[in-house]
DNA sequence: TTGAAAGCGCTAACAT
DNA sequence: ATGTTAGCGCTTTCAA
């Protein structure tokens, strides 16, 4: 006799061998009872419940995949937890796959592109399908990873059909947000630019382009920047030798780093200086001076996300790329150039 | 011959089988090669690798988790991704266990006190061990869960030694704000509460009462309130009313979120009202102005529940809860009473 | 209605 | 150094 156990180390405590063997009665029974499937004599299904109940045994669910060869559990892979962009679209997608009766669980790469192949692969291997949220990687790297993780879903990057993808259409959204600083009378608008590997900041950077081709008389100056609070913080200085009245930010977290260091260099939003954001979280509302900026329904984009997700795990994907329009919402951090 | 494969729907495209058998050795040796165990001939696993290439193989860690009994993969249950203070705190989490070799996926029970026990269930069932964050759920319900999910380390809640735990000391906190508060010269000091029911509201509560003992000639005022910005938002009419120089807010997404509709309703902080909060998320920097605060090095404790964890994990657990101190940030939002 | 057993994909003990 | 095989905990087919 060859082969014993292989178990490294802890194996759970309570299987259901041990609830048969305990109630007397055969796996198969058991595992009737626990998913409700073919007629079980009550009174058998109520002892074998009372052993359960009893053991406090619940079933491995690691087990229950590798031999339904499902797993009823997604993976979303966030390049970073802190940006609350993506907390509002993992909302919409957590409460869609709910109610498909799917569970959801997360990992961060914590920005890392390197480690974003290993996280995505690893989560795919132990759940029946990914979603990609903005993966820093390059395209390269995530064409090759697509066909390793199907079924599989992007959010805001393009796949060229080889899977899935959902994604805002920032070129219109930074139009959006810079006529209106035109139409407020500005003329040297600064733009905060994002990681420049990033796919949405390259977005509103032809967005951007497109604009100098149509405002000739608007003056866009690019300023590279970043993505947090720290780097939106960082940028006055730059900003200051620029002379210009307005900015936009790349996003809302930068935007209100900047807010902050305006406010403590006593440049007054937006009388002196008119700022503008991107994504709209829920933040934005309540600093001061509230934030106008770029804003698109980002929990339905979430349940979006999914429903295309969903149609991966099928015979029929949705392999056309869902394109989301913004809006602008005009608050306080914006006013006409006097 | 009965028991056919269960199979319900999609099973792996390529397993170790595949690659055992196009490469012509048995599934041990490609087991050794993918895991760099026991001396396999060079050739031999050249050729595996090249056959793990070309089908572009990964191994179901589905079934590595039931074959070793490990996972090497831990959950943490999260009441509300959304804020940022969790961020903090799993990150410190996340960056320790990747140390130790470890994966942590993160589900988020949205607040359902409901849901928590089912999630963390289920995430248990597929990962070696479980850190529960805040949970919502009812004391009862905890002590009941924990037996269930252990190894399972928890923060900012008691469990008895039933498990591992570790908790800011927001009794010490509160006071800490609270004399700052008063040292300034403030007499009448309102303190909006989170939700009643959470353990961190109730400490909080508990510092409060003792310092209306030691301080009797200051006035400490609880109101109702809550943990978002709009509830933040939305105290003011009640605030006012009280006629108090200076606020205590749940936490800082409160605080921020008042700090908002002071600006409009035209009330100077920290002139005519001084603000404070709790957790100093990385906005409480950038506000304006910026957020006097309740500090605690969050990454840190997220490093030490992971500690905790993996000690749960070994035959000796650390049971002793373990106690964070805070500290007080002064920032812009607080100012003596003239 | 119930039980016996095969098999999901993998690992490791054992034999060679 | 490599192959054979049992077994991880579960589900489901098949037989009774």
């Amino acid at each position: 006799m060859a082969g014993k156990r292989a178990r490294t180390t802890p194996t759970r405590p309570t299987t259901i061998t041990d609830i048969a063997r305990v109630a007397g009665v055969s796996k198969a029974t058991v595992s009737r009872v626990l998913n409700g499937v073919g007629t079980v004599n009550d009174e058998l299904a109520r002892r074998v419940r009372e052993v359960i109940d009893e053991l406090g045994y619940t079933p491995s669910q690691t087990a229950r995949s590798l031999s339904l060869g499902i797993s009823r559990t997604v993976g979303v892979l966030v390049p970073d937890l802190g940006n609350p962009m993506f907390h509002q679209v993992l909302n919409g997608f957590n409460r869609a796959a709910a109610r498909d009766g799917y569970h959801v669980v997360v990992a961060d790469s914590f920005e890392d592109p390197e480690r974003e192949a290993e996280l995505a692969q690893d989560l795919r291997d132990r759940t029946d399908a990914v979603a990609l949220f903005a993966p820093r990687m390059t395209r390269i790297s995530l064409l090759a990873l697509l066909p390793r993780v199907a079924p599989v879903a992007v959010f805001n990057r393009t796949t060229g059909k080889n899977a899935g993808s959902v994604l805002i259409d920032y070129r219109e959204g930074v139009i959006l947000v810079a006529r209106h600083l035109i139409e407020l009378g500005h003329r040297r608008i600064v733009f905060l630019a994002g990681p420049a590997d990033s796919r949405s900041n390259w977005e509103r950077e032809k967005g951007l382009t497109d604009l100098r081709e149509t405002e000739p008389e608007v003056e866009i100056i690019d300023l590279a920047c970043g993505h947090s609070f720290e780097d939106g913080y960082n940028a006055w200085p730059a900003l200051r030798e620029t002379g210009a009245t307005a900015v936009i930010a790349f996003n809302d977290v930068v935007a209100l780093g900047l807010l902050g260091r305006l406010a403590e260099e006593k440049v007054v939003v937006p009388d002196q200086m008119s700022v503008a954001g991107f994504d709209d979280i829920p933040f934005s509302r309540y600093s001061s001076p509230s934030l106008t900026t770029m804003t698109s329904r980002l929990s339905e984009i979430g349940e979006r996300i999914w429903t295309v997700l969903r149609a991966e795990m099928t015979a029929d994907p949705i392999r056309e790329p869902v394109m989301f329009s913004p809006a602008l919402a005009v608050r306080r951090s914006t006013k006409e150039l006097r």
